[in-house]
DNA sequence: ATGGTTGAATGTCAA
């Protein structure tokens, strides 16, 4: 079974409703993960989704953050925040299981700045990460881990690493918090597939025509256990959304995958 | 130099 799997930071699925439809219709992925929802749960766009044959199951909260999974068939189980009786006040983490394999799809804290008690509170989120799947899981397992992991993990992944190297986003603590949860047992498929390209997921909107300047970043991601990077056959991302009218400051990523038997 | 823009909200925060 062929799989396609994709994730995007949408910054607002209400403000983005209508180009994430289209791009649906488009690219008809089995799995879409969404983050920075910013929708409570009660106005979540259900409905605009079903009629396009997609199942959504989402957690969400009023402004902020906010996570999403939309599926081609119905998750067969849905896990809504850690449930590791740590805190769960920010919609940060959703994950499914589909088609028999476990998608979490989280949103990471972004930061705000090393200095910002926000920034111990982002690397104290990637060591609860690594819990939640050496509690539940084993390497050997298929296992995908994706979303808005707000880390550029090495120097190709920022469009000047020497300029900000120690920002937010691509400091060397981040880079070993996010280094930590990946030698669990993930593959970035990403890189995996393509080890030189200097390829970014998101722009930032306050860097003056940064899209057009590629002054991006590569914080997007989707990391896959053994089984699953041997099974992936493409990864790429769709840089198309970025060049709309009002896009998003991330643009999509996408996997295909060709499922183990009995997956 | 510490800027800039956007979404959700309608203050201003978070990114």
């Amino acid at each position: 079974m062929i799989w396609k799997l994709a994730t995007f930071n949408v910054n607002g699925v209400r403000a983005r409703l209508p180009q994430v439809l289209a791009w649906l219709g488009r690219h008809s992925p089995d799995l879409l993960c969404l983050q920075e929802t910013k929708v409570q749960d009660q106005d979540f766009p259900r409905q605009d989704f079903e009629n396009l044959g997609y199942h959504a199951a989402f957690l969400g909260q009023k402004s902020y953050n906010g996570v999403a999974v939309l599926s081609r068939r119905p998750p067969g189980q849905v896990r809504r925040g850690f449930g590791d009786g740590g805190g769960e006040d920010e919609a940060r983490f959703i994950a499914v299981l589909l088609d028999g394999v476990w998608v979490a799809n989280t949103y990471v804290p972004q930061g705000r700045d090393p200095s910002n008690p926000a920034f111990q509170a982002k690397l104290a989120f990637f060591d609860r990460l690594e819990r939640w799947f050496a509690a539940n899981f084993q390497p050997s397992q298929p296992l995908i881990w994706t979303g808005d992991l707000n880390v550029a993990p090495e120097a190709q992944d920022v469009y000047d690493p020497q300029r900000l190297e120690g920002q937010v986003g691509f400091h060397p603590l981040e880079r070993q918090a996010l280094a930590r949860v990946m030698a669990w047992g993930f593959s970035d498929l990403f890189r995996l597939r393509h080890p030189q390209d200097k390829q970014f997921t998101f722009w930032d909107y306050r860097l003056p025509k940064s899209f057009q300047r590629n002054l991006g970043w590569r914080i997007d991601h989707i990391m896959a256990t053994a089984p699953l990077a041997a099974a992936c056959r493409e990864v790429w991302v769709d840089s198309a959304p970025r060049g709309l009218e009002k896009p998003s400051d991330h643009t999509p990523m996408l996997a295909e995958l060709e499922l183990p038997g009995g997956a």
